[in-house]
DNA sequence: CGCGTCGTGGTTTTT
DNA sequence: CCACGACGCG
């Protein structure tokens, strides 16, 4: 077979690693370095060389966006469509097992996925119910302990408190919890991976036809899987498939929520005779950038190695900018990009990076300010709407019954006179005899066990659904989802709630009919996987909802400046690189800098967004920002002095005009040093007398200092001529 | 039930 | 500072 055309256009480092034999292998990529690229090969390889069918091999990786680029991007180099090829998400192949063998693995047939916003609903609900303190156990803290279990494997019944009062109380509610999803028919996110595991782990049969079949395993962005990922990986892999992993250590940014760097170290000592590439060769940066990124990210330890080369030429300096404050910084950003156009570039080439979503909005005034389209990536998702998720309720009650989490927000949305009173009655009955509040609500009525109002309300409700169950048959998706938004008057009560707002969700409700329409389309189009042919459409449209609803507003069609955190900027390249408020306290993030872990997770996020740059990287930092309503004066990043001072260039147009001293943002670090003063500081002043230092702003022989006397109250002074002296 | 007021807390995000 | 959630009143 002929298969130069999968290796002409391919380096050395990525034609080995695409070539290996019958081998697992890591695959150290670097940022910029081509990886996807050496996984589509690395496949396309395997399916015509190796004599294997596309049908045994499993490509996995952590978004639904990588999965679907990767699924094109084979399908094209072999130039037909690879369809019994699983390419897909943790999630979305775990689902997948599961509701092929939902019986061995406990679940009922019409298992629903429910995302975080109903699983923190949830336990909302049952802290409260318990009586506990929301307080002392605030159910976001219940969500977070509950799914770190979750991904790191264990189980309410495998945690032991060891007498600690705190952690019983956690452990508690988990156990709360998973009664009420076992009961209900519901998985979290980190449910379904656990579930998964625990399907193979309990069911050995499964767990070899499913290694029997999978001979080789692709798994990108692996610097960012976690226990129960990786353990699942191991599982599924066995003694006889092959792995081809590919990630990089520097870029590892998700710790935070349980991803486990040490399991590249891992994967290495757990698969014999493993094969090591490692791609530096970079096609991204110019020589600069990629200078100053690797200077910087040399910073961290216990690094497997790697520093980026590029065959390119040096480029443009990376620049800095002084601003005075965040507003200062802003507009020079959208002053810079306007330049940038001038002189015959795209808006969409230019992204600006921040740490945190609050610094989004000074940008964004500025940007409209100069009438310059923008977009701003990693909104709510489309799914996510409350008035969608409303809607979608109404469907799962359809679906299942079973289902409490949907007949809690469905009961009284929109309002029809069901008040707490009624609905504790319900959730009473419901505990006493152990069955679903929609069961339970029937023994109510029938027990007439309400006052004849609520009865009544409650009539209505069994009604709506009642007749939306006896269309569910045959009518189609479409008719269903018409019949919700009729009958449960959703669309009604939308339309009263005035303002933008009310429009904008009548709107969205009118674009889920659509999307429906698109989706019968789409998935008559494509056939359902065999998985899922059993399942009835409703069931097949709900898991989609949940699982791989894309981010809506991603789609990259006009010509807008860009605008997101530095975390979801990863995978994403742009000539043109803003990275604002390059600010200690800020980025590195004040929470970060007292554990080195977090710290080095923070150079590598800096690291992160370096290396997105092509062409042109520029770092901003403002001198004064204004934080939740005080006043900060924050130090010019850490992560900007770590860089090689003979690729950075200083820029600052005004700096010169207003001080005329040194200008040199590394050195002057501190302004009050030259003064042995710092805040806090008692100081005496011959006029005033004792005051305590609280603030300082300028630097050089321009200091201005903020002290409260004792008896003068708050005072600005000049330093340079304030004769202060120390107490 | 809906609206207003007060109080609090406030990285990073995918599935 | 500002957004969101809890609470109380009409």
């Amino acid at each position: 077979m002929d298969v130069t055309h999968i290796l002409e256009s391919l380096n050395d480092e990525q034609r080995e690693a695409v070539t290996l034999g019958d081998e697992h292998a890591l695959i150290l990529a670097g940022a910029g370095s081509g990886k996807t690229r050496v996984l589509v090969h690395r496949i396309a390889w395997i399916i015509q060389t190796m004599n294997i069918s596309p049908y045994s091999i499993l490509a996995v990786t952590f978004t639904n966006k990588a999965a679907a680029e990767m699924r094109g991007r084979i399908e094209n180099l072999l130039n037909v469509p690879a369809g019994g090829m699983w390419v897909g998400t943790f999630h979305g192949l775990a689902h997948r097992i599961l509701r092929t063998h939902y019986a061995e693995a406990g679940l009922p047939k019409a298992f629903q996925i429910i995302d975080s916003d109903d699983q923190l609903r949830l336990l909302k609900r049952i802290i409260r119910d318990a009586q506990i303190d929301e307080a002392k156990w605030p159910a976001k803290q219940a969500q977070w302990y509950i799914n770190n279990k979750k991904d790191e494997g264990l189980r309410a019944q495998n945690l032991d408190a060891q007498g600690d009062f705190m952690e019983q109380q956690w452990i508690d509610i988990y156990k709360s919890y998973q009664k009420i999803c076992d009961n209900s028919g519901l998985l979290d996110f980190a449910e379904i991976l656990l579930r998964a595991h625990e399907l193979w782990l309990k069911n050995p049969s499964v767990l070899a036809d499913f290694q029997r079949r999978f001979r080789h395993i692709l798994v990108d962005e692996f610097q960012d899987t976690n226990t129960i990922q990786y353990a699942w990986l191991r599982l599924l892999a066995g003694q006889t498939s092959k792995v081809f992993i590919v990630g990089d250590d520097d870029q590892s940014i998700y710790g935070w929520r349980g991803a486990k760097v040490e399991n590249i170290q891992r994967v290495q000592n757990e698969f014999e005779k493993m094969f090591l590439v490692r791609l530096e060769q970079n096609y991204r940066s110019t020589g600069n950038i990629l200078r100053a990124a690797n200077k910087l990210i040399e910073k961290n330890f216990g690094r497997l190695g790697k520093k980026l080369w590029t065959a390119g030429e040096d480029g443009e300096l990376v620049k800095l900018y002084t601003a005075y404050n965040e507003q200062d910084e802003a507009r020079f950003v959208v002053e810079t990009i306007k330049q940038w156009i001038e002189q015959g570039n795209d808006r969409k080439d230019c992204a600006v990076l921040y740490r945190s979503n609050a610094q989004s909005r000074v940008l964004e005034e500025a940007l409209l300010m100069e009438n310059m389209p923008y977009r701003i990536y990693g909104g709510m998702r489309f799914f996510d709407r409350a008035e969608i998720k409303d809607a979608l309720a109404y469907l799962r009650m359809v679906a299942s019954q079973l289902d409490d989490a949907a007949f809690e927000r469905v009961i009284n949305t929109p309002p029809r006179g069901i008040g707490e009173k009624t609905l504790q009655a319900i959730r009473a009955q419901a505990l006493k005899d152990g069955v679903s509040l929609w069961d339970a609500m029937a023994l109510i009525l029938e027990a007439q066990a309400v006052p004849a109002r609520a009865s009544k309300a409650l009539n209505g409700f069994l009604e709506i659904i009642n007749s939306l169950l006896e269309l569910s048959g045959g009518a189609g998706l479409e008719n269903l989802l018409l019949a919700v938004l009729e009958q449960s008057g959703l669309v009604e009560h939308y339309k009263k709630e005035k303002g933008e707002k009310g429009r904008a969700r009548v709107e969205n409700l009118q674009e889920l009919v659509s999307a429906v329409k698109q989706f019968e389309l789409d998935s008559l189009e494509a056939g359902v996987d065999e998985e899922f042919e059993e399942m009835d459409d409703l069931s097949v449209f709900l898991a989609y909802t949940a699982l791989e609803s894309s981010n809506g507003q991603a789609e990259i069609g006009d010509d807008c400046v860009q605008l997101m955190t530095l975390h979801s900027a990863k995978g994403l390249e742009f000539p043109m690189v803003f990275m604002v408020g390059m600010e200690e306290g800020l980025f590195p993030s004040e929470r970060s800098v007292e554990e080195v872990d977090r710290l080095a997770e923070e150079r590598r996020l800096c690291y992160v967004g370096m290396t997105r740059a092509e062409k042109q990287l520029v770092l901003t930092a403002a001198e004064h920002r204004r934080l939740y309503g005080r006043e900060f004066y924050p130090k010019v990043s850490r992560f900007v002095r770590e860089l090689p001072q003979d690729v950075i260039v200083d820029v600052r147009p005004r700096a010169q005009i207003s001080t005329p001293i040194s200008r040199n943002t590394f050195i002057d670090e501190d302004a009050l040093d030259d003064f042995q003063l710092c805040l806090g500081q008692i100081v005496r002043h011959m006029k005033f007398g004792d005051g305590v230092l609280l603030n300082f702003e300028g630097k050089g022989h321009h200091v201005r200092v903020q002290i409260n006397f004792y008896d003068a109250g708050p005072k600005w002074l000049v330093l340079a001529y304030a004769n202060l002296q120390p107490v």
